[in-house]
DNA sequence: ATATAAACGCAACTACGTTGCGAAATATAT
DNA sequence: ATATATTTCGCAACGTAGTTGCGTTTATAT
């Protein structure tokens, strides 16, 4: 096991002090988490915008990866993959601008939850190519995006209303 | 062919000007608009809060369906399904509060266009997983939206940017 | 014709995210 | 080790999508 410290390092990505605290707080999470999610998470004084500018550099640099909820707002959850071996950005390259990155091919299916609002990994299921995408059109990723109950509220006793992930 | 009136009448849903207009809107649009996109079709008095109303009141009415694009706003496209048939709110009823409408189970997939931000409607291509949803989640409903580059800007030369749609 | 309900228009507000810029911290060169 | 350049951080102000409250208008029911 290593610590976020040592596979930054390993990957060749600077790691600063807010992208580790960032980093382990998302890594604790099982479920995506919103800006405001981790902000909880964080000492009081961690400042707003640096978070979102640690998570557009998590982004960017294939460490996490981020999903559009129902409620118009994103939510960030690690990758599960191995930095290590993939990654080959170093300290002073200049890293590419765009937000999609090449470790970010994993695209597993996302849940969310219409009664609680909560966000799930579905980590086993995968889109399957078809070929009806029309020719001409170049796909880069396919996302998933399944609404429903998740197991705790589809009970039908006593459904988890949990407030913070409305 | 029916008027956007007609088919409302049929269908027992109360047509009102605006209404009307907003959906012969729509009705003209082969790709998703977003609200900024329908409100420069509109007369310039129409009133922007009249606008989310409105759409709110198609979406709950299957009249239409709306996508999260990438930018964190929506987008509304017109259902292909003929409403007379399948309707049966009435002038009196109380609408169903909830916004998933029995209509809009056509869950195809969208492509949103990384270069010029157009949004399309692929209605052919519909979800195919790898693998079983965990069974105790019920599934209401599956959302693909794939990115890349459309058929415009997927093509060498001159590239279609459009800032309308960014 | 009058009462009731639905739809509309306007202003103010909320939430998420972004931009600009100076200060602090970190890296690089001499 | 010191000076210089680059990156990161913190704060304030801003932008945009969408919502809420409320009074007015329009449509429907008796």
């Amino acid at each position: 096991m290593h610590t976020s410290s040592q596979i930054f390092q390993e990957a060749g990505l600077k790691p600063t002090q807010s992208r580790l605290e960032v980093t382990g707080v998302l890594a604790q999470s099982e479920y995506p988490m919103t800006h405001q999610d981790i902000l909880k998470e964080l000492p009081e004084s961690f400042d707003r915008v640096t978070l979102y500018r640690v998570l557009d550099w998590l982004l960017t640099n294939g460490v996490i990866h981020r999903i559009a909820g129902e409620d118009r707002t994103w939510r960030f959850h690690i990758n599960n993959s191995d930095l290590t071996n993939k990654q080959t950005t170093r300290y002073n390259s200049t890293p590419t601008t765009s937000k999609s990155n090449k470790l970010n091919q994993h695209s597993h299916a996302h849940f969310q939850c219409e009664n609680c609002g909560k966000m799930f990994c579905l980590n086993d299921v995968h889109p399957k190519l078809t070929n009806d995408i029309p020719p001409d059109f170049v796909v880069d990723s396919i996302e998933i995006n399944i609404k429903g109950k998740c197991v705790n509220c589809a009970k039908p006793l006593e459904p988890l209303v949990n407030p913070d992930h409305r």
